[in-house]
DNA sequence: CGACACATGTAACACGTTACATGATTTG
DNA sequence: CAAATCATGTAACGTGTTACATGTGTCG
């Protein structure tokens, strides 16, 4: 996933690994949490199947950087993904689902004892209020800021539905 | 995660592979697609880790069965799982987010081309057909339907979202 | 006879993720 | 002086995912 999103960056301009995460941050409002080393590995395994290719640019005293483009291939790669269809209804793999889901399965044997899933719950408003305040932040009619209104509403979506979650456990 | 899930399934009863494999299916409402290998090869990385431990059923004709249940291990580090407070907002990874932000990316130097993202928007409709059919069919008050619905829910959210990115594409 | 349920697995690879290593420059 | 920013990477591991191989029993 995160090898299509380098391509797209690279496709608009040539970039070096830690402009790319800078690029990357941007783009998802900071969303998506990610680690440098991941952009290394991910840009050295892009590398590798020639769908970028690199150019060194010595810097002084500064290290060299490495500045990735794409391929032909590479952008070839690209379109071929952004006119694919799309699986839609992806699994809710999200951690806080499948842990409902299974404390369901193991209370049926364990007795009640629950309330430390939805604990955390309160840390759901204060996710949504720092990403409100970036969304703030962003100009209007961005791509970013529709993301992050999405992430925003996927948050309450979940909040009300661990509500949903905690009455059917009351039940 | 699906090593939990299995973790999870097991507390309840002790299962073989082909088994859990329905249990699975079961409890997630077919939400999961699951090959059957992934069962094993996870329930083999259980065993290895001393989390699961398997005894050989033996049966005439068809092929033995292996028995798995917990260990104690096993039951602890299920338990650490379920106690441990879980990361709300998980990253927005759904592919289509990401293709429609990537799209925007590259559209800014190719030049509108649009449309077989939305595309599939058409498919949504039916994945909620079923999704619906499959909640009707299952009990009131499960869990299972708890997350069905919660599947519907995200999916029409993510119909509105994708109205809004090509409302925002038009403008 | 063909399809499907039953039942098991392996090999191979892609991808995510992090902990670690290295080192210079700038700024408070 | 300490911390942050700039800049690169590797080793290792966990997990997801699939394609393939193998074989019997049952039902239409």
């Amino acid at each position: 996933m995160l090898k299509y999103v380098l391509l797209g960056i690279l496709a608009e301009r040539p970039r070096h690994g830690y402009d790319l995460k800078a690029a990357v941050d941007a783009a998802f409002g900071g969303t998506w949490p990610l680690n440098i080393g991941q952009i290394y590995t991910t840009l050295g395994r892009l590398d590798r199947d020639g769908l970028v290719e690199c150019e060194i640019v010595e810097q002084e005293a500064l290290p060299d950087r490495k500045v990735y483009r794409l391929t032909a291939v590479g952008r070839k790669e690209l379109e071929r993904w952004l006119e694919e269809p799309t699986r839609l209804a992806p699994p809710l793999h999200d951690e806080i689902f499948v842990k409902v889901l299974v404390h369901d399965l193991v209370l049926s044997e364990a007795g009640p004892r629950v309330a430390t899933i939805t604990a955390a719950r309160h840390d759901l408003l204060g996710a949504m209020r720092s990403l409100g305040a970036r969304l703030d932040a962003e100009p209007a009619g961005s791509v970013t800021g529709l993301l992050l209104r999405a992430a925003i509403d996927r948050l309450a979506a979940t909040a009300d539905w661990l509500d949903d979650a905690e009455a059917h456990r009351r039940a």
